[in-house]
DNA sequence: TCCATAGTTCAAAATGTCTTGACATGAGCA
DNA sequence: TGCTCATGTCAAGACATTTTGAACTATGGA
């Protein structure tokens, strides 16, 4: 499936929702640590400086939007990207954009 | 230049702000009425039912983001693309994201 | 010059997002 | 069971963005 068939499937709400979900530095900075590898939220806790409860509300973003997923792994949970993000990403875009 | 010189020129605000101009369903409208052409604001008037003063805050929006420009026309004002949106776009994403 | 029009700017209200602190859940271990 | 730790949820306040209405600038034409 290329990318403008995905972008007929995606509703403006979804679209929108990616971009605010990168539009704030602590969540860019929580895709670059996921960029090369997967991280549990205790890593990503060791490296952001940021209240625990806060980290989850921008995990819970990024999620949402469909960027990363998480799984439990006893008391911690992964996250990583989803697998097509730049798919995702680029049926998000406007046409001339992508 | 590649995107990866690029991305480091690129300030965190300015990633961010490119991705706040995406985040709102007006202005990805707007940027899709200026992907094949450019366009007066006079026309985007004509299509978007937004009062004159509020599509001249998310043209601003969009402008200083850098990803349209506006050049006067006599009493109008013609919207274009800047002439590396893609570029821009990919040197604000974060690096697995690209 | 005077007026009408296209577009922008400003301040204030409405709305939305982020951050904080307190509490809840659920897994592992004694 | 009862405790601790990793994570998530909730409500309230702080902060930022969007929307509105009014006033302003600049251009073209009578």
């Amino acid at each position: 499936m290329n990318s403008s068939n995905i972008l007929e499937l995606l509703s403006l709400e979804s679209r929108v929702a990616i971009f605010k979900a990168l539009a704030d530095p602590a969540r860019l900075d929580i895709l670059e640590m996921l960029s090369p590898e997967i991280r549990c939220n205790c890593h990503l806790q060791d490296q952001m400086d940021l209240a625990p409860n806060l980290l989850s509300y921008h995990l819970k973003i990024l999620r949402e939007a469909g960027l990363i997923v998480g799984t439990k792994r006893g008391r911690w949970v992964d996250y990583a990207l989803t697998s097509q993000p730049k798919d995702l990403l680029a049926s998000a875009l406007p046409e001339g954009l992508q």
